[in-house]
Formats: C-alpha cells, structure tokens, sequence
DNA sequence: TATTGTTATACTCTATAACTATA
DNA sequence: TATAGTTATAGAGTATAACAATA
C-alpha cells in the first residue's frame, strides 16, 4: 500500500477520531511549513515568534510562551536563536522590570512578510482540495478548538 | 496576561494562520487525550497503533507507520509495548514472509473499547463549545486535510 | 510570597543509517 | 534491486527543577 488513503476503508474508527486527524493534518501542515521556511533558516517554532515579535502588543517572552504553548525555557532557546539573526531584540518592559519585551527588527519585520507569504501559499498548496469558503471554515472551527472558551460548569 | 485568549486582537497575523491553529489545537486534543489514556497505561500513540491492529484489515507494520507518519523503527517499540502489555500480538503474513500482521488480542479489544470512550468523550469536552454539527463539518473537513488527494498538475 | 527570565538536566520523540530476511 | 522489520544512535523537541532579580 503506497498511498495510505488507499487504507481508509480498512480503518473505521481513527477515521471518525477528531484527535487523531487533527495530528495528522497538523504534523502535515507542519511539515510543509517548515520546508517553505528552511529557505530563511526558520521553522514553524521561531517564524512564530517572530510573527508574535512583528505584532504591535509588544510580547513578553511570558505571553509567548503562553500563546505558543511552549515552555518558558524553551522561549529563551528560540529567542536568542532569533536575535543572534538579528531578526528580534529584546527591550526591558518599563512597567516591569522582570520582563522582556521581544520586538521584531527591521530585518526581521522584512524576513517576517516574505515568510508569510511562503508559509501561506504551502499551506494553501496542501489543502488545495477544500474550497476558499471551506478554508475559512476550517479556521475559523480552529479557532475556537485552539482557544476553546474554559468552561464554568 | 493569564488566559492567551485575551491576546486574540494583538496577534493579527497568526490567529489567520491555519498551520498554526491546526498546532494549537492538536496540541490540546493530544494533551486531553494522553491525560484521559493515562489510567490505561496507553498515550495517543500506542491507543493509535491499538486501532489500528482492532481494525479488521489485518494491518501490518509497514501499513501503520503510514497512516500515522511515523518511523517504521517507531512503529517497532510501540508494537513491542503493546505486544509486552499482552495488547497486540505480532502474526506472519502469509502473503509475505517478511511482514508481520499486527492483531489485538481480546484484552486488547476489551481494554480499546474502554479507552475509545475516554478519549472521545475527552476531547468532545474539550470541544464543547461547538455544536454537534459543527464538530462533524470540522471532522468532515479536517478528513480530507489529514488525507490530501496528490494533486496530479 | 509569587512571577519573569534564565540555566542545567533529563527525558521523550524523531530521523538516519545499516543490517537480515525475504520479495 | 527493492521492501519489511529490526537495531543502534544521534539529534530535536519537551518537561522539570532551581536560581537571581523583581513584583
């Protein structure tokens, strides 16, 4: 069996697992992210904190940690991998002197718009069998899979 | 900032990012799951291959380490921590002497119904703010990202 | 007392190459 | 020649605990 999907038939019940298929999908977009980044000598992981670095917020190392899912140590790792590209720098937070404030540089901000563009267009190619407005929808469910609202009773 | 959701409007860029929402989420989905497997002595991982040998086809090795994108090796240490648990048992091809076909036993079936409906009702909690129907068009969606048709030209 | 960033460390997961037995 | 399973190993990714500076 070379394609698996040939195999779909023979598997009920992974088939119909949402878990499942969203690891699947997920380690696939992943890995079509990262051949597109390998380019810039980015992979998922760091362009998404540079992506978080471009935003205005001005991001602690904290909140990316938080949004990324990532453990704080690992936010230092990919931090410093950034800024040593001169891509990112780090700013003391004037309202806490703990905190660093992760910022995008010129070149990273630059860097950061043609990566987006690869990144997206590899994701586009991969899911090229779903509709414009069957995308949307897929996101748009992701979301709130994604930050799903905590639920009080 | 303790709940990331309230960083939504700060990050423009990757909340339209499907590659990372599709992250995100399996990263939560595959959390939910090994926690609610915990008690079975099983991972998302070993439950995958565990549905797999449950399944009728007579699935080999070489089969799962297709459907689930993992290393043939991978597959080897798994099969063997099934195998040991009394799970799965490894039996020769007959069609080809260098395959092995991998069959749950009736502890592993008993024990695979009893973790499907943990993990199921585990991540439709984690999903519990979308409908029913909408759980089904993200299943129904997320089928054909997880199995891309090869686009031909 | 609690939190941010940091370091060190151990653990798991993943990727690669090489080997055997079969095809 | 190519493929299924296996082994060994190295690399990447992840988790944990402890520490200094600050809240």
């Amino acid at each position: 069996m070379k394609n698996p999907v040939e195999h779909l038939q023979g598997s009920k019940a992974l088939i119909d697992d949402t878990s499942f298929l969203l690891a699947r999908a997920s380690a696939l977009s992943n890995a079509a992210g990262n051949a597109a980044l390998a380019e810039f000598g980015l992979k998922v992981r760091s362009y998404s904190v540079l992506e978080l670095a471009g935003d205005e917020g001005r991001t602690s190392q904290r909140e990316i940690a938080d949004f990324l899912r990532l453990d704080p140590s690992q936010v230092v790792a990919l931090v410093d991998e950034l800024q040593r590209a001169d891509l990112v720098g780090r700013e003391p937070d004037p309202r806490d002197r703990r905190a660093n404030v992760i910022v995008a540089t010129p070149r990273g901000l630059e860097l950061l718009e043609e990566a987006r563009t690869k990144v997206r267009t590899a994701v586009q190619t991969l899911h090229a069998d779903l509709t414009e407005s069957e995308r949307h929808t897929l996101a748009e469910l992701l979301r709130r899979t994604a930050f799903p609202v905590p639920q009080s009773h």
